[in-house]
DNA sequence: TCCTTATTTCGCCATATAACGAAATATGAA
DNA sequence: TTCATATTTCGTTATATGGCGAAATAAGGA
């Protein structure tokens, strides 16, 4: 379900407890079991969690004996700025492209017509 | 269930068709009707995706006659420079505060017993 | 006023997602 | 090898979300 490269990003980030985990983990390296207690949710729930940061390339893990540590990936960190800078950035993919070279025809046409061509099919 | 401010922006973003209206509407003024066509969705459907960002303060919107334009807000666009910033953004709010707060807690024991406290409540 | 129509709201359905507990996995220690 | 345990995977459930069509709303034009 993810067309856009990259949005996969804002999806993990979009939830309250992924993004305070993501967080976290730029500034300490940490094993499941402290997330557990910083989240106060199951094990089982934070794992997934954090599977979908790893997934979207967030962080990464390592692990030392029975414990898995996750810290921020290095590589991948909100105010008007951001906001920009994110556009800017997803301005740049193959759809948003796709969709500027789509608006350019749809600007050409009569606003009108498109509402008419929108009734009858 | 949007507990930290400004997450709402990132789930808004978070879907394709809503991402793709909030770039084009970064660069034009558009009705309904020509995002209808870009997005290739029910009218019902788009006014809904409109309105998530409108909520998030992504857009803004003006009723002209029959027709209501939406363009992007005057105030709020991803690299591993995007990701710094929005975490550096959302490392400002209470909830990172308080969960840096309880993550010093969480350093200051063993890690064994906080698996010992989880096991046995 | 009455009709047409662009947009929004509402009700509904299908799918996606977050959460839990139980079972599976993996690894250190006895 | 056998046990204990940190983490992951799996199955289930409840809720959230995206989509559509029909009805409601709002505003120009006959």
């Amino acid at each position: 379900m993810s067309d856009i490269p990259g949005i996969d990003v804002l999806r993990a980030l979009g939830d309250d407890h992924r993004l305070r985990a993501a967080l976290v983990l730029r500034r300490h390296e940490l094993c499941v079991c402290q997330i557990v207690e910083l989240l106060q949710l199951a094990p089982s729930t934070v794992s997934k969690h954090l599977a979908i940061l790893k997934d979207a390339g967030l962080v990464e893990s390592r692990k030392r004996g029975r414990w898995v540590y996750y810290r921020a990936a290095r590589k991948a960190a909100l105010p008007t700025r951001v906001v920009n800078t994110i556009m800017t950035a997803f301005d740049e993919t193959e759809q948003s492209r796709m969709d500027s070279r789509t608006l350019d025809q749809l600007l050409s046409m009569d606003p009108e017509k498109l509402c008419e061509k929108q009734r009858c099919p």
